[in-house]
DNA sequence: AATGAATGAGCGTTCATTCAT
DNA sequence: CATGAATGAACGCTCATTCAT
């Protein structure tokens, strides 16, 4: 009862919370709304009464847990393309990627799909200004390659990691520690240091 | 006439040729047999002749494409655990990766889709025992991590740099070099040189 | 506008009538569900919307159906095997028989079909009973096959004796009584009259 | 090599009877031809080389099987239609029916769909016939009761007792037997005996 | 704020059948 | 005597979506 009213006027958010684990469990076009709605205890219907579409809950996802790295961008477009801030940025992402873990989790293991929603264009852009902010602008092939690796290796590790034993905290630490030498050593002895 | 005639035979190798360009396209799920079959101007029920499920032209094709990274799996397993090994070992499954490269992209976008077919567990399987040619066997986490992510980077680090510019063959060689560099650090200078 | 009122929320019903109609005249299998939904001007989608497979349909069709049929055998079990009992289970069979006519005209001429469809286990139960209430315990060969074609005549005696001119509940009285000489004569002259 | 020689030339015989298995085992619907080719290690397109439909088969095996029913018709339609004869057609027929098990168990339990193959009709009409030699040509109701259920216990008797234990033979016996005696009390004490 | 009822499109799959070889 | 390759039609089922209530 205490639970039911409780319930009452965060539907939106709840639906959310059941889509978000339920897509990234079973992928996107494996997870139907009718299964999202029995978790629930309510009918299809009532999505739509939340949510237009079934993409549409993916971009609220999106807008609500992608936001700390929009800010991450925002924030370090002002600053200088130091060392330190290289660094920062990828100590922040890192945090901001555990956070929102399932989300990316989904758009790792969902990008044939994700691709042609609409989220696809902005997420890939995202990923682009992240390369932007680490990357000398002049940087040969194989810095390149290091930011990018840097990046993938922030994505992708988490998951790829998961049959390694060990506290995930501390496996995060380990391939922070891993891209941030990627990072350093492609900023160059040349480039500014503070 | 000639050209029909030219395609007795080999209908099954283009309903590979064709599913493997959608499935990457497309992604897994989003292409339909329909549409496969529409490709080739057969029926669906063609297909079926072919292959007994949707399923099962993934399986073919993963037989196909993949048997070059067991070989190299099953010739680095007698190898003694050397750097030379490991080095080598990258650069023949950077190569094997680039000469499939549709399926690997199918099998980058598609994990969540893959992970139930029957081909994710022996995909997995495969990721497990490559890293365990790579680290030793007591690695720190850190260096596990370094191994990971050269793992990783192999795999994501050509559809992750599709907009940079520069020769495909030399973006592959700058992201091998630097796996290469990740795995030489992990390695460790107690261990083997030779 | 009127008709089309008046059908809604009656559609389930409406399936079932319809569903009962056409397998009973063609058969399950040569009935698709298509069929049934163009008899009732809606989709194959509605249909999903009231069962969830096409033999649910079979099983509420049999639950609504036979549930004479347990409460007859349910009445029997508390009594003693009388002669009268018996009798009494016979007529009240028979009759019970007639009211769901189509049901058992389905089941009687699709048994290959309904053997692997989930009431088909309980149906053979529902006979294993009767005969149970119908023989003496230690009955001979003879007295079983009389008591099992008793049985049998009820069930098939309708259908097979289509051809006969006379009325329908004629023949039906006519079948009873023949079972029920069948009954009475395996009951034997040792067992209780009353 | 002595089996292959064997089967040359028997093919058509070895679909008859694979066939005739599988029909009696899981009904005419669902028995495939692909399922009838596997079974006997030939392609299905073998079959259409000694059959020209599905329902060809079925037909040929009623020809085949139903032969001695139809000679016992033959045989019993010159006589007198006296006591004696229809003993003696009760006993025959019960014989047929138990040398062509699986094809009556077929017939029976695929009733709605050999209702519809060509067979149906001439099924039904050696039924009628049947009837005409056992009952007299003004027989009450109950006579004609009698009689049809005489026959159908015949056909169903025996997959009715499956669960009863005993010998199959002398279930047949007690089966034939109240068969007897259900054709002896239609026959009368006007009618003539011998 | 949510439900009940339904739709239209599509999916993967199976089938009996055909025919050139 | 039989196969290899294919077809056309259908089937059971699921999905995202709609809309009156």
């Amino acid at each position: 009862m205490g639970t039911a009213r409780a319930r009452r006027g965060d539907t939106r958010q709840r639906i959310q919370d059941v889509a978000l684990d339920l897509f990234a469990q079973q992928g996107y076009d494996k997870t139907s709304l009718r299964e999202i709605a029995e978790h629930l205890d309510v009918t299809k219907a009532a999505l739509y009464y939340h949510f237009k579409t079934k993409e549409d809950i993916v971009i609220s996802l999106f807008e609500d847990l992608a936001r700390p790295c929009d800010e991450l961008i925002a924030w370090a477009a002002d600053r200088p393309r130091t060392l330190e801030t290289k660094t920062e940025v990828l100590r922040r992402y890192s945090e901001a990627l555990r956070d929102a873990a399932p989300l990316f989790r989904f758009m790792q293991e969902n990008q044939a799909t994700v691709r042609d929603l609409s989220i696809g264009e902005s997420f890939k852009a995202r990923m682009l200004t992240m390369v932007g902010l680490l990357k000398e602008p002049d940087a040969e092939l194989t810095d390149q390659a290091r930011c990018v690796t840097a990046l993938v290796s922030l994505h992708s590790g988490m998951f790829a990691m998961q049959n390694v034993e060990g506290d995930p905290e501390e496996k995060r630490r380990a391939i922070l520690e891993v891209a941030l030498e990627l990072v350093t050593a492609a900023h160059g002895p040349g480039a500014p240091q503070k």
